[in-house]
Formats: structure tokens, C-alpha cells, sequence
DNA sequence: GTCCATCTGTACCCTATGGTACATTTGCGG
DNA sequence: CCGCAAATGTACCATAGGGTACAGATGGAC
């Protein structure tokens, strides 16, 4: 069998970008035979979906390395404090070091009746309780880790609107470094038993 | 001369409907034809340069709702406790109870060349000065007004996709409740010239 | 009522779009 | 070296895309 000549990550990294620089209704299938150096013929042949099976192959990969470097160290057995300070490394990772986009925020706001959306809700539904649920482990109320949880989900994800609008990280990486020291400190309050309140 | 059958404004408005439901990219004038009711002769008639024109007539009205309701308030003379009361007063009343998006967060994040860019980038840093310079009007450090006002921001752009993604308001309607909160509270201190840290 | 600029719908144009068909190449298993 | 399935490029298709041309309708000014 004929190998191919970009292996599957690869290609569907490529997508990424494709999807993350024009948006899903604006990548044409030409912008994404030049970005992934192959013709229709290789990209059907990978994809029998079309563009729609492209975007979800994305947004797979994306769940998929959501899952392994954000949600598991939440919801596994890691200590809170040390589960949340992966959670931000992560994040830190891979939307400036790897520099990607959350497309799944971008498709959200982007077009009311994508076929996405049940993919949206559900990645973002598990970030918030896989949170709430490391938060409270880490001894803080079930409403005041709910309400920091969507403010930490807020942030990252305004972060990154913000980020693109000023072209440049730092804003970005001020908002990480401030709302994980808050989660912090929450959790250090609690640690030590103060009743101290930060929200 | 021939009465337009709808007002300027009110065709802004749907426009901005279509482009929020679809995306630009998405919105074809086939769409934009069936949400004004209008055809294409009408439409070019009222923008000559076409489906651009229309988008930047939608991003032109809504940084004047803004500059009026938004940037008004902080940059003028009002206090600035009822400024910032008055902003997000402002920001709950059009995204909440009008319903709108913020446009110019979609996009920000869908494309990367987009000839909005520049419009984006200043919207944004309009805002952020107008937030930074109302706090340290009330006594905040600039350091720390600069770190809320970025905060602030994020947290309601991010608030708008989780309003979307979980297609509710209330996350969104919660953080704004909190930062509101959080900011009067920075204020209060700040007037009673207790040294306080919230951030 | 007449005039004329404004406004509007329709028919049309060219291009780009997503998608299909298929002949050709590639390279591992034997 | 051969066979064959995987992988690929090219030509092609039907349609929808944005945009233009233009003839007709509309309604205030006079």
C-alpha cells in the first residue's frame, strides 16, 4: 500500500491551522489543498466526509488532547492544586507555546446552526464540571467552585479573543497567571481552613 | 423619491442578525436577501461596495451604541462607580436583553485577515483605556487598573461564547454580576483608603 | 398630473465552490 | 519481480457564490 505522504496528525494539524486562520465557512477546499499539500483526491480519500468530516477530525484531535493534558489531571487522582497548575500549563502550552486557536470557541460564536454544536456545549460542559469537581475535592463549596470555574472558563476563552484582537500573547498570559494564582489561593485558604472569600 | 421600506437603522439591525447567526464568511446574500426581505438591487443600492460595506456598517453601528452607552460613561465626567455601573448596565442590556453578539469578538477569532482587523484592534483598546483611566480616576493603581480592566474585558468576551456554547444566559448574567461586584468592591476600598488587594 | 431622483426586483455573468470519477502512481507482501 | 490495495493528481460537474445591468415602480416636489 502507498504510503502516506503526511501521517494522519500531521494532516489533521494542518486543518487546524487552515480552520483557525479562515474560519470553517471561509477554508475552501483549494486554501486547504495548498496548506496541506495535497489534491482532492488524497484529501477524500482520508476524509470521505468532505470538509465536514476535515472540521471534525479537528475538533477530535483537539477533544482528544483536552482530555489527556486538561480534563484527566482534573478529574484523576492528582491533588487539586497540583491538577489545576497542569490544567494552566496546559492551557498555557498549547494556545501560546503551540500557538493554536480554541476552535471550539471560534465555531460557537461563529454560526448558530453549525453541526458542531453539540461538540461545543459537551467540551465545554466537561471542562467546567471536571473543574468544579477538582475545586471542591480541594475542599471549596460546590457554588463557589462553580462560580470560579466559569470564571476561569470565561477568561481563557475571552483571553484568546483578546489575544487575537491585540496580536500578541501578553495580555493573554496575564490573565493565566493571574487566575491561577486566585485558584490558588482559594485553595490554599481552604488548606489552612481561613474562611477567606475572593470571588 | 421612493420610501426605503426599511429604516437604515433597522436594516443595520438585521444585517447584523445574519452575519451574527452565520458568520461572515457564511452569510451569503442569498441569506442576507431572506432575513432583510430585500433583493440584491435594493441591497447594492443602499451598499454600493457590497457584502464588505454591509459588514462594516454592522461594526460602525455598533461602536457607536458602544462609544454612546459604553466609552461615554468612562471617559466623561460621571463618577467612577456609576460609570462602571453604567458600562455594564450597558454591556447587560445589549448582549442580554437585546440579544446581540459582539461582533467584533467573532471576528476576531474566524479569520485572520480580515479587513476589520484594524477596527477590532482599536475597539478593544478603546475600551481597555477608557476602563483603566475611569479606576485610576478612582484611585486605583495603574498597574492594578490595567490587570482589572484586561480581566474584565476577558471575562466578558469569554462570557459571550460560553452564553453561546451553552446557549443560556445565565453563566454569562452570573460573571457579570461578579465582576461588577468585584470592581465596586476595588472602588469602595480604594475611596476608604484601605490598601486592599482583590486581584 | 407630471417629473425625476430614489428605490426595488429580475435576469444575467463569471468565478469559485464542494464534490465525483477515474486513471495513474506508489510501495509493501509474497 | 509481481500483484494489488492504498494513495494521489487531474479533469470534470452542477451549483451557489458575489456582483452588475437595467427596466420598472414609487412617491414627494411642483
Amino acid at each position: 500500500m502507498a504510503r502516506a505522504r503526511l501521517e494522519r496528525g500531521d494532516l489533521v494539524r494542518r486543518l487546524s491551522e487552515v480552520f483557525h486562520a479562515r474560519g470553517y465557512a471561509g477554508a475552501s477546499l483549494a486554501d486547504i489543498g495548498t496548506a496541506t499539500g495535497l489534491g482532492k483526491g488524497s484529501l477524500y480519500h482520508a476524509f470521505p466526509g468532505g470538509k465536514e468530516e476535515m472540521a471534525a477530525a479537528v475538533l477530535a484531535d483537539l477533544a482528544d488532547r483536552f482530555a489527556d493534558q486538561v480534563f484527566a489531571p482534573l478529574e484523576g487522582g492528582l491533588p487539586p492544586l497540583a491538577a489545576i497548575e497542569a490544567m494552566f500549563d496546559a492551557v498555557h502550552r498549547h494556545f501560546v507555546t503551540d500557538g493554536h486557536i480554541c476552535l471550539f470557541g471560534a465555531l460557537s460564536l461563529t454560526s448558530d446552526r453549525t453541526p458542531f454544536r453539540a461538540r461545543i456545549t459537551a467540551h465545554f460542559r466537561r471542562w467546567h464540571q471536571a473543574l468544579v469537581a477538582c475545586l471542591v475535592r480541594g475542599g471549596v463549596t460546590r457554588a463557589h467552585a462553580d462560580g470560579l470555574a466559569g470564571e476561569t472558563l470565561a477568561l481563557i476563552e475571552g483571553g484568546i479573543v483578546l489575544y487575537r484582537a491585540f496580536a500578541g500573547s501578553a495580555a493573554f498570559e496575564a490573565l493565566l497567571a493571574r487566575q491561577r494564582a486566585r485558584l490558588m489561593a482559594v485553595l490554599a485558604a481552604r488548606d489552612s481552613g481561613t474562611a477567606q472569600r475572593t470571588g
